[in-house]
DNA sequence: TAGTGGTCTAGACCACGTG
DNA sequence: ACGTGGTCTAGACCACTAC
């Protein structure tokens, strides 16, 4: 049963059929880590040629949506631990090779968004949010605190267990627990002194010269998710970015 | 008159015709800001179909070396101003929109490298190099001081003259004087405590914490070009990043 | 009107992974 | 052997720019 994308919106065919596509991503109706029908099918589905499908799929490919294997099939991408710390944890060794941190939950509590937090999640100031924070080590040295921030709107029922006892990363659990996939994020970096809150969690002194990252977190509809504040030691390590 | 980029080295035809293209530019036969022949005409060229002709030069094209403009033409990019602030530049006011800094030169040194350039730049120990040093300001307010160390072997003959009295950024510098063209660029930042020596230039006491930005230019040909150290006051300011 | 890049077709064959 | 994505062809027509 062929699907009519045509342009009833003016654009191109593919990004019509790329549209199609998205929706059944932000739908659910195509899960992470599923395979999705092969291109040939696809372009029969929506009556449009190969070339035409493939250049569908190109972009969503390089945005890492989905992910392409020759002889397998097509993948929508999961959060799994070495996509997240290849592209969303940037902390690295000043000498050394990057690593996967260590987690420690160090509270869950129920709050109300602030001025910030309310700006950047595009909700009301007042809001009830969830305040997560966390400690993260590597090589056995603290080198983050993150502060997270997310609706509780969105994350309903969600408890400082599910937090605690996840193995794997928390953009795993919001996709695994609440459909939310993480595609993007944008970061926002500020040289500060540790409050006296942070350096001891830190196990430095109080007023020390630390580094905070602003990351706010959008999904696949582009609305952001959550605003985490990372307070970073960076005696002996570092923020590393590539660009282009 | 075709020219032949067949399977000599095995890999698919349109990554032969992107290594003909690129070897073009490196070598300044095709330079920035020039219009490279048509499609139709590269097609023949090369003996490829149109199809395989544009996947080649799709890729420089995601990679900004080219620009594709409709119904004009293929352009090599070239560093003009809002190229530069767009994709280098990320330091932005924490309110307010991102604008072009204002820069001023503190001085023009030659000097030897130390064991930070020398790594970073791939060269040995004590090497001859210039160590520029430049103020930034956005909105009347120094914002960053710009530490850059550069090879004196790369940049033969270069003067302060040239460095103070250019309309445009450095790396138009690079590509204009000495035909290099920085398409790559490694940050890795930190906090840190301001020296006296930049407190003073940034207008603000010795100790507070600044951002340090480490950043490490690549040219086409992937070799490092420049150490550039950015010490910036983070204030009313802060470092923009978007990922992904 | 002529020339450019942008989209689209309807195939063919190759390289890879799996049973 | 079969199905998948990867490459490649040889066109056609559209949208945009410039003259």
């Amino acid at each position: 049963m062929p699907i009519n994308v045509n342009n009833l919106d003016g654009g191109p065919l593919y990004k019509g059929v790329q549209r199609a596509l998205m929706e059944q991503l932000a739908t659910g109706d195509l899960k992470p880590g599923q395979l999705i029908p092969s291109e040939r099918q696809l372009a029969t589905e929506y009556s449009v040629s190969i070339g035409t499908l493939r250049k569908a799929i190109d972009e969503l490919v390089e945005n890492r949506i989905l992910i392409r294997q020759q002889g397998k099939g097509t993948y929508v991408a999961s959060h799994d631990r070495e996509r997240l710390l290849f592209y969303f944890f940037h902390i690295v060794p000043q000498k050394g090779v990057k690593s996967y941190p260590l987690v420690e939950s160090v509270f869950f509590h129920k709050a109300m968004a602030d001025v910030e937090v309310a700006t950047r999640l595009n909700i009301a100031l007042g809001t009830p949010i969830f305040h997560v924070r966390n400690k993260l080590s590597l090589l056995g040295d603290v080198v983050s605190v993150d502060d997270i921030s997310i609706d509780q709107a969105r994350f309903e029922k969600l408890s400082a267990a599910q937090f605690k006892e996840r193995p794997n990363t928390i953009y795993n659990l919001y996709q695994e627990a609440f459909g939310i996939t993480v595609v993007r994020t944008d970061e926002r970096l500020r040289a500060e002194p540790a409050s006296v809150e942070h350096a001891k969690l830190l196990q430095i002194t109080a007023g020390t010269p630390v580094l905070t990252i602003r990351r706010t977190a959008f999904d696949m509809r582009d609305e952001p998710v959550e605003l985490r504040i990372s307070t970073v030691n960076t005696a002996a390590h570092e923020y590393f970015a590539e660009i282009l």
